[in-house]
DNA sequence: TTAAATTGTGTGTGCGCACACGCAAGAAAA
DNA sequence: TTTTCTTGCGTGTGCGCACACACAATTTAA
């Protein structure tokens, strides 16, 4: 049990006071050039590491998280992440980190701008947010360069300098998954009907990359066997029209073989579609929400990919515990597993979503 | 940003010097009754946390956690779950958690005893260890009570008022898992060769559950469409055997669809059947060994179901950090996420494996 | 009845580090 | 030359808590 090295230990052996050796490890200057030298030599040779904890003690100073997020309960989706933020909060607040929570309307990128600045106002040391309207998103990203705020995204990545962390999916490889799921239960060949239940512009770039995935995945297994029909539901909040529709594709095409809904609204479609009878349609689609839990588990959904929305949010917040206190380097990209999850392994996957 | 609460204030709030507070909030005694209500009342009332910072700075005492494992590099599955614990380690030394390694042989009972013996003499805080011998583990728990050093079990679970944590899979659903995936690629009916390549006893529980899943699952589908042929191999590291023997149940029972090896070596199986050339045999394997990987990216091996051996180990360590710092309460059981692995997601979980 | 043990309380020190301040010596400006 | 700045160091305090110790007031034992 060799006790750890001391920044008085140091000191002693660099015959200098602990003032000075602070000094050089905050390179607050104030110190000659000989002596500084001195002193490394001397945390190098007694292989020094400082005390986080005592670090983080006489540091004394609260660290402010700026969190932009869709209005919770707007969207089922998007609670994920922000209770993950939440979650991971509790875990690191006795570090001094503490969450600004903005909310902004999913659908509005005025209020998005809006409530960035409101944000911004508050002098965060670090801003998280996803990019969902890029170009509000660009601007609050030069505005964050300007102060000198650190930035994490979630859910989408954008190129720009002030980005130090992308933490989510990787959209193309979750639609090769896909494709990889449904030529398995699509028996050798068939039409994979391709749902995007989506607004425009949302999440354009994200379903795009899916697609892509789920026809190159097909493509290369073989072109002739597997075709896509793709379909774009901008009104996937009614049932009667979304049922209409997909009786008529199934009268139109009838090797319509299965299905891959985007996006997390999978439940939309088995709600809109329970009185359709006919032979089972598997339907794979995205992310654990209640509802499509539970027609997961009803046997009425087959797959389900994860993309760990809520530990995303988790991830955030750990990371910037990890650069603010414990110093670390954070990778410029963190694809998060894409989980595949059915009806019998779905517990585990809910229990983590929980508790983490 | 309204301040924390501090042992100072509580003082003074309830009229005493701060050495009674922390008598009354580590129960130290030599507080009389009356005094010792107000304080709690008033630490109610302020909502008190006690500044777990400064509280593991002041304590300033290693903690030493004493961890029993196979012998490194013996086995390529028992390796993960140690490096897994020596990651958390260096993620928890700033609070002073240490390990003390004591490696044992794999297969031989009476080196587990003896180890056990070493490691116990140095007096560990606390010990992790997958009680792979029955016997010889339940002697080991009686000793820790004695001692009372509280223990968490890894990789299987055993009954003992001193556990106070098992980590690991759930063998049973893992193999429901199985027979879910495996009836999937089955195309409606088939027989499924159940592969234990492992010797008697070592984890004859564990292999017990997962044909009981597998089987239980494929009644419940369809007891006439599918059928299991269990096939103990303790001689699995000779290929030539396990090439003929596996040629000779292929040809003895035709309907062989699918094989699902029970544990961590699906690739000695991939290995001893390269020159097999027939059409391809679906496999389902468990857990993500670099030699594993290796067949499931070339399409060998189709399924490897990720029990997560090196997070279990992770786990252990951290969960005794909580226990002894953060002053958690610790679950009975954990079970950890079973991950359907194929080569279209493989990417992730292998980063997750070496970063945590 | 006196000595010894116990109970109840306050004070003080240290954990390792961050940071403000003080102070001397020399450099630059007046 | 005197004054003001700058550079290069050391000292001191505090972060919030754990724990040892001191000491008076009892209570118990001898």
């Amino acid at each position: 049990m060799n006790k750890r090295v001391t920044i008085k230990d140091i000191a002693e052996q660099a015959g200098v006071s602990v003032g000075t050796v602070d000094r050089v490890i905050h390179d607050r200057g104030r110190v000659s050039a000989e002596v500084k030298e001195k002193v490394l030599q001397v945390m190098q040779a007694l292989d020094f590491e400082p005390n986080l904890i005592a670090s983080t003690l006489a540091f004394n100073r609260a660290i402010q998280i700026g969190v932009l997020m869709p209005q919770l309960h707007s969207d089922p989706y998007w609670d994920l992440p922000l209770l993950g933020m939440r979650r991971a909060q509790q875990s690191v607040k006795h570090y001094g980190i503490g969450l600004f929570e903005q909310m902004f309307d999913l659908f509005s990128p005025q209020d998005f701008k809006k409530s960035a600045l409101a944000l911004i106002d508050q002098k965060p040391d670090a801003l998280v947010f996803p990019p969902i309207f890029l170009k509000e998103s660009m601007e609050l990203l030069e505005h964050c360069a300007e102060v000198e705020v650190p930035t994490i995204l979630v859910n989408t990545d954008v190129e720009h300098p002030q980005v130090m962390s992308y933490i989510g999916q990787d959209s193309y490889q979750s639609g090769v998954l896909a494709g990889k799921l449904l030529s398995t239960v699509m028996n050798g060949s068939g039409k994979v009907l391709l749902l995007n239940l989506d607004k425009e512009s949302t999440n354009a770039k994200h379903l795009m990359d899916k697609e892509q995935g789920l026809r190159h995945f097909l493509a290369q297994k073989d072109p002739s066997l597997f075709t896509v029909l793709r379909q774009d539901v901008e009104d996937f909040d009614n049932p009667e029209r979304l049922e209409a529709l997909l009786k008529g594709l199934l009268q139109q095409y009838v090797d319509i073989k299965t299905v891959f809904v985007t996006n997390s609204r999978a439940y939309k479609l088995v709600e809109a579609i329970q009185g359709l009878s006919q032979a089972h349609l598997p339907i794979l689609g995205y992310d654990l929400l209640p509802n499509n839990l539970h027609f997961l588990q009803m046997g009425k959904i087959d797959f389900l990919i994860n993309q760990n929305a809520s530990y995303q949010g988790y991830l955030a917040i750990k990371n910037l515990t990890d650069f603010f206190i414990f110093k670390k380097q954070l990778p410029r990209v963190q694809h998060l597993p894409l989980d595949i999850v059915v009806a019998e392994n779905a517990a585990y996957y809910l229990q983590r979503e929980q508790g983490n």
